[in-house]
DNA sequence: TCAAAAGTGTTTAGTTTACACCCATGC
DNA sequence: GCATGGGTGTAAACTAAACACTTTTGA
């Protein structure tokens, strides 16, 4: 029951935890040096306070374009953040969201308006402000469940790929290595993956590049198929 | 980036989807008839606001508890909703619980404080309120895709309970029919539910009475162990 | 011709699916 | 003794895991 007669005063912020792949498979997060206080000097993550008549998830798509210049990627909201002393200047509530990019297909434009912005690999990083560490671990952890039961994994690729580079965004994501054979055998077998050209100009046997066929995996799962790795 | 000194005056409130299983394995949900506009005579989500320094998740059990009377349950987040729209009066953001409950065991003493309180089937439900219909489907799906790979089954079982009840639950919300072969040798092998007594006085054979083994559990789950059904 | 990564064959162990059957009880 | 769930045996089909091997390229 709704009735907002009395109403509460509190912030209404939006945070943004932007994962990013790197051209050697490494995943990385987006971090904001904060410039004042408190946590003046510590890394956090992206935010920004809602507008009064805004989506939740437009705050979001805009945060992520105003640090990265990035739009129209996936992005998904992760969790809402309350705790009463969160935040020393007083009480703010925060919708986190976290968005998958591609770092060497999006010019990852961070456009250092005298912010120091940086890319961190998620198993480096560094002090962060507020709870925002919590926030962390808990967007690696959906990251890691929901990564083997929706194919999401295709968002941090580029347009098109190889089986290989797809075998090694799963095994940064999962933490653990994975049999080539059985995985080719696997993915393929699940017929969401359409053919592209022929990879060549590299010193080794020229691989064929693959894209994810959204249109036929919709399909699938309108019949009741279940994406899982 | 979070800075609170421009401060947005919106409504923070908190509504619960709360799930109750019944004897007969059917999945419920609790359901407030609204006395007042708008949408009065609709049938919605227990809710209300969140008090000036609340947790978010003290809020929610408050509520199921002022509801229900029931404490100590299963209550986890499940989406914060916060389209500008979505309550007539005004900008409302809501951060959506949902609970899990045994209807036989609780005394599902719905508080009848004049106002008109109703478990519906989740596959039977009235018209509802506000974006309800949304949440409800989003619980609902939440519910069956966690189900799958999370022990939180148990939360809706008494705390002892057969296998053929456990079956029917995950039936029920699965919403297919499992092979009972097949089900009880998967749940068995997994280790993780201890035998209790025998379930007499049934116009059969008595069945075994299990109940879930949280410890064991857990210890499984930090040697790597993945439930999954 | 060699290094490097792409890509394939095949065996074995384990799991899932499917069906049929027996068991213990109260009425 | 029969209806009603509780509970088990087992064969066949399918997957997963493991390992070793061949292919194609640029330098």
């Amino acid at each position: 029951m709704t009735n907002p007669t009395e109403s509460l005063s509190s912030s209404l912020t939006v945070d943004c935890v932007i994962f990013g792949l790197d051209a050697s498979s490494r995943l990385k997060v987006l971090l904001i040096q904060r410039g004042h206080e408190p946590f003046e000097g510590a890394w956090a993550l992206p935010g920004g306070f809602v507008a009064k008549y805004e989506p939740l998830e437009d705050a979001a798509s805009r945060i992520l374009r105003e640090e990265t210049g990035v739009s129209d990627v996936f992005i998904e909201q992760l969790y809402t953040v309350g705790t009463p002393n969160r935040d020393p200047r007083g009480r703010v509530v925060t919708v986190v969201y976290y968005a998958l990019i591609n770092l060497v297909e999006q010019s990852t434009a961070t456009k250092s308006d005298n912010k120091a912005v940086e890319w961190y690999p998620i198993d480096n990083l560094p002090q962060l402000a507020f709870d925002h560490a919590d926030i962390m671990k808990m967007a690696i952890q959906r990251l890691r469940g929901k990564v083997r039961y929706q194919p999401i994994g295709f968002e941090l690729l580029p347009e098109s790929f190889t089986l290989t580079q797809l075998q090694n965004l799963y095994e940064t994501i999962l933490g653990k290595e994975l049999n080539k054979r059985n995985f080719r055998t696997k993915i393929l077998k699940m017929d969401i993956l359409k053919e592209g050209s022929i990879l060549r100009g590299v010193a080794h046997r020229p691989a064929q590049l693959y894209r994810f066929d959204e249109a036929k995996y919709q399909d699938y799962v309108k019949r009741g198929f279940n994406f899982e790795l």
